[in-house]
DNA sequence: ACCTGCATGTAATTAGTTACATGATTTT
DNA sequence: AAAATCATGTAACTAATTACATGCAGGT
């Protein structure tokens, strides 16, 4: 799947304008599909010039206008030929998790700061679910399913997190411990 | 973070060819880092030749020889120093999840199919992690945090799906009996 | 005879990220 | 006075995916 398929997909709930969707990526979509501007403006133009969607502009704070895009009934008869062919790969590129797989390789302190932060990510984005369930209540099926799954997912997540975070750190320390002392040459009364 | 890196970091463990990491990738690392042999090979390829990895050449199965990496001083002094730089993002692209999403648009067996799709894939990987477990006992702190937190998710996820699955599909099943009532035309004796 | 697994690699395509550019309004 | 929010867009760069190419060994 591209942008441009999940702009579609974002689009045929409501209308938005590209700033919108960043939002709703970066909030209620952020924990199965992230994606930032420099896909979504790109995206929408060309959505528009296929006749998937369509626009009204208003006059923005910019220079250039404010879009608001809406799907069309060819975008809607597109989508779904889309989503028909789509198979369903999940896929995961998390620069934290291989941090934390290279936990030993970084100091205590930071690997500590890493939880923290990403603690703090999760946060965000379950208070943004929670919001936009508030006032969006008729969704359809499909969108309460993957919201609860992602409420579940990173409640889970969150809790592994703040209950092994004091294991971890302890088992750095006393590694890092351990390795100095192998490294520190033998004071030899043996010899 | 690129491919790179990640067969640096995987290479920091043990010794491997780019197959044995293909395998590891897509087994234990699936959860939280996927990638596939069109990058892994480039990626090993250019850290040989700047120097990081080294690897000694004996006769495959196929007209190329197999060649076995391991990590040079070098590329364990780089290797800190590019996981000391990363920042720790998480993301997500999940199809599977889209299609969720857009279920009332599918129809409600192939969201069926989808479901137990994802879930075999999930099932796959937790006997994948389960078995690596078995035979690699003095896993480093940070191996053990992440396997732990994957064989977590991957099994939140899976209850998740196996409990919302019927209620999903009834409610597909529900909304789409309605909508051809509302489409069907009224066949107007009140008028 | 065919398929799967082992094993490596390249080329073409596709897509995504980052940085830049613009500028008004509101908040600190 | 500075920073953040709103709002759009382009260009350069980086990276990943897909398809292709090779070929043996072992199982069905």
């Amino acid at each position: 799947m591209d942008t441009e398929t999940l702009c579609l997909c974002a689009l045929s709930f409501e209308p938005a304008t590209g700033y919108d969707l960043k939002q709703r990526f970066e909030q209620v979509y952020a924990h199965f599909y992230a994606t930032g501007f420099g896909s979504i403006y790109p995206a929408l133009a060309k959505l528009a010039r296929e006749g998937l969607l369509e626009f009204t502009s208003t006059p923005g704070p910019g220079p250039r206008p404010r879009k608001h895009y809406s799907i069309t009934d060819k975008g809607k008869h597109t989508l779904r030929e889309r989503l028909a062919a789509i198979e369903p790969v999940h896929r995961v590129h998390s620069d934290f998790l291989v941090l934390m797989l290279m936990a030993d390789q970084l100091t205590p302190e930071r690997v500590d700061a890493l939880i923290g932060q990403r603690l703090e990510a999760i946060k965000y984005q379950l208070s943004a679910i929670k919001e936009a369930c508030s006032h969006d209540d008729d969704a359809p099926p499909g969108a309460q399913f993957v919201r609860t799954l992602g409420q579940t997912m990173l409640n889970t997540a969150a809790e592994y997190l703040s209950s092994h975070r004091q294991t971890l750190i302890s088992a750095l320390r006393a590694e890092q411990k351990h390795e100095s002392f192998s490294h520190e040459p033998i004071t030899g009364e043996s010899a």
